[in-house]
DNA sequence: GTAAGTGCAAAAACTTTGCATAAGT
DNA sequence: ACTTATGCAAAGTTTTTGCACTTAC
């Protein structure tokens, strides 16, 4: 299960983008693959199984790179995430208990999906949407659920 | 322009809670009210206007415990801002040029103003919406705008 | 061969904590 | 008086940086 599987042809990928194909940046775009919404830390050792060597500072300027490069998405949050559904305008559904990282794929099609109140003279690029909640496990009376791939992150908008 | 003037009466407010009403707390209140979306750094600055040996680590907690009550909200980013607009369903619009953000009120009066594709067993209390675009400042082509109130972002999500 | 990427270690940036003092009720 | 909050200093956590070595092209 923590077996790192590519979902992606990551070096194709690179080499469209005219960057160079390295074992670390495909072990690293493979793990956040397998471990959507994972911090650089659990990132790193995902990717540690395929490039047992690999520091978590080159976790970190990877992720920095294809987050630059359009490759990966962060999402902002101490200690941050990261997840490779980039483009496809999906949002994010957080539960305040347990903090597990849902994704919900966008009711529009297409970004940005959702129109603000006009008169702000701004061009609008995209719509992130995070709903925050609870959680059907942590709903249940007995099963608190302490997910191991994320955890609270005390929401307090109402 | 930088002098901190009370925007809403803290005192009751912190009065109301059951907490003391400290210097350092209307102080800190008063700096977030004035700079919406300041950084701790920035509201530090500005609280020190009023009380000028107020330390950093004391508006920390300041902030904190003021998140926690529900006084102000805490915008994840890094550093994270502040704002004292709570519990009103206002959404954010970022220049993910010049990282101005600027308030939108939400076109739905309560929360949750929006509503995920069910199916996910999640119980929805609210909706944070970030729009990323450019603002119109960032669009003329002779003013590049360095808001000295946010720094860039560099949101990639399209 | 050359430019780009990585490892290493150190530091920068941001935030939290423990304990004695000071201040609010 | 009693309890809570703050100042101080230190450490914790997350992330970035500089330089030599290695690797992909």
């Amino acid at each position: 299960m923590t077996t790192t599987q590519p979902f992606a042809d990551w070096p194709s990928h690179l080499r469209a983008l005219g960057k160079r194909v390295t074992r670390q940046r495909v072990a690293v775009l493979q793990a956040v693959d397998a471990h959507p919404h994972a911090t650089a830390e659990r990132i790193h050792t995902a990717a540690r199984e395929l490039v047992p060597d690999i520091t978590l500072q080159s976790v970190y300027i990877v992720l920095a790179d294809a987050t630059a490069w359009g490759l990966v998405r962060k999402l902002d949050d101490v200690p941050a995430r990261y997840e490779t559904r980039v483009g496809d305008n999906h949002h994010h559904l957080i539960c305040v208990q347990c903090g597990v990282i849902l994704d919900v794929d966008c009711v529009v099609g297409t970004p940005p999906c959702l129109h603000p109140p006009t008169g702000h003279g701004m061009e609008i690029l995209s719509a992130d949407i995070t709903f925050r909640g609870v959680c059907a496990d942590c709903r249940a009376p007995e099963s608190p659920r302490p997910d191991p791939e994320s955890q609270p992150t005390g929401g307090t908008h109402g």
